[in-house]
RNA sequence: CGGGGCGUGGUGUAACGGCUAACAUGCUUCACUUGGGAUGAAGUGACUCCGGGUUCGAAUCCCGGCGCCCCGACCA
């Protein structure tokens, strides 16, 4: 894409009414509008990198045979009512509304319960089971204090999967792939290194529930991590007799600040039994399906990245999840782009024909504007890759290559270029 | 929801109760310049968040609202 023609433009000054650095940068860098207090529109580069998110969970989700449906947001006050979940003072959080003829309804902030009543319609059988189902859904929640920029939201767009499964074998089966899928997802974002599988206080039906934190100074957690065997705990669990039953020692933890990215949640049948999800087993007996949900906030994945990984200079993306994986950068010959002999430009014009010919989508910077300017925007917005004609790199017959991570510059052939970023 | 802070051109800031609300940046035009946010010139752009009040006079003081940020509580 042509630099000269995305709408969105770069600012030199952070927005006085952020102090997080991921709304910051990314409100700078063009990636987000903030609508109001934890209410973020996500412009043409943030929602590359949404999708690119979106696309890395959706491979793993399927790959542990996931099944995507689309759910609804609104939701009806009986449904919802039959789990004691309507009332104000049980859930506190929910935005609600109502039809012109005073029918109530709320705007959903999980899924549990329209999933379960759904399923309830189609699952009979113990041949109908098991089954995994999962969405990417924008969730609602009335937070009593929206904070951190785009990490915690009022409203947000989350991957929320539910499994259905026969007995509570089949679902701790079902449950260790989950985790491996989520482990996977969060190596590919490009969090990995720094994402631990952490216990954490269980729900009614499991001693504990495991999140996946990401160590980041902007995380509203404390976590205890261990790093030989990446595993951490969470400090609201973390007592001699949880350590013990996880068979760590405390003096081999360390203290680290961490943000809550991912989670898993058994829910045995607290949903499945009052929504009535059962199945007629082989022998005739009735039997209430065991549930469990996990969940992943994409936009606070989105956050906890620029987070994690920006330096002082601007964003750094993972290339999995850059919203292009190289950006181009023309430093202009005499004469702008008025010149037809401008021999920059004319080359720098050329390479990005070549590149999309190629099937290779870069970020092609073909202003009219100084190169200072242009590195400071290209640090700023983040790609993983800059590449820059100008008539030094003319002079030579190769491009330069720089690295956005690292920094590490060199030389590079048109061939070679491609063979990168293909 | 408790506590604290803050609302001034698009953005970031300044202005003792007193001149036509200033500076920077952005944007437009011209000149010059082209490897790290240049330079000069000319333009553009604000009911100082909203509503009341005090005063000869309010961006500034007072009251009420709304909004934003931070700490805490909360966080399926």
């Amino acid at each position: 894409m042509r630099q000269s023609k995305l709408f969105t433009k770069t600012r030199k000054e952070a927005p006085k009414d952020e102090v997080a650095k991921n709304a910051q940068l990314l409100i700078r860098a063009g990636y987000v509008y903030k609508e109001m207090a934890g209410v973020y529109a996500f412009l043409p580069l943030g929602l590359r990198v949404m999708e690119n998110i979106e696309q890395i969970i959706r491979d793993e989700v399927n790959a542990i045979g996931g099944q995507e449906v689309s759910l609804t947001a609104l939701q009806s006050k009986a449904l919802w009512q039959k789990t004691n979940r309507w009332d104000d003072s049980v859930v506190d959080n929910w935005f609600k509304s109502k039809f012109q003829n005073g029918t109530e309804v709320g705007l959903a902030s999980t899924h549990e319960e329209p999933l379960t009543e759904i399923m309830s319609e189609y699952v009979s059988s113990y041949r109908d089971l098991p089954r995994s189902v999962y969405q990417f859904q924008t969730k609602f929640r009335n937070e009593a204090r929206a904070k951190s920029g785009i990490m915690r939201g009022r409203e947000f767009l989350m991957k929320d999967l539910y499994s259905f499964s026969r007995t509570q074998e089949e679902h701790d089966s079902f449950y260790q792939k989950a985790k491996q899928a989520y482990v996977n997802i969060f190596a590919r974002v490009g969090l990995g290194h720094v994402t631990y599988p952490t216990f954490a206080l269980g729900g009614s039906f499991s001693k504990y529930s495991e999140e996946f934190q990401t160590i980041t100074d902007a995380g509203e957690d404390m976590i205890y991590v261990h790093e030989g065997k990446k595993v951490a705990v969470n400090k609201e669990v973390l007592e001699p007799s949880v350590l013990a039953d996880l068979g760590l020692k405390r003096e081999e933890l360390v203290e680290k600040k961490a943000v809550e990215v991912g989670n898993i949640f058994n829910l045995g049948t607290k949903f499945s039994e009052p929504l009535n999800l059962a199945y007629i087993d082989e022998k005739g007996e009735k039997k209430t399906v065991i549930m469990g949900c996990y969940g992943i906030g994409l936009s606070r994945v989105m956050g906890t990245i620029v987070e994690a990984l920006a330096d002082d200079k601007g964003i750094v993306w993972p290339k999995s999840v850059a919203p292009f994986k190289a950006h181009l950068v023309l430093v202009d010959g005499r004469g702008g782009a008025t010149d037809p002999a401008n021999a920059s430009r004319n080359e720098a014009d050329r390479l990005y024909a070549a590149l999309s010919a190629a099937g290779i989508e870069v970020l092609y910077d073909d202003r009219e504007t100084r190169p200072g300017e242009k590195f400071a925007d290209a640090d700023l917005m983040g790609m993983p890759y800059r590449i820059v004609v100008s008539e030094k790199t003319l002079a030579a017959g190769t491009y330069e290559l720089k690295e956005r991570a690292t920094g590490a510059t060199s030389m590079i052939t048109e061939k070679e270029l491609i063979q990168l970023l293909s």
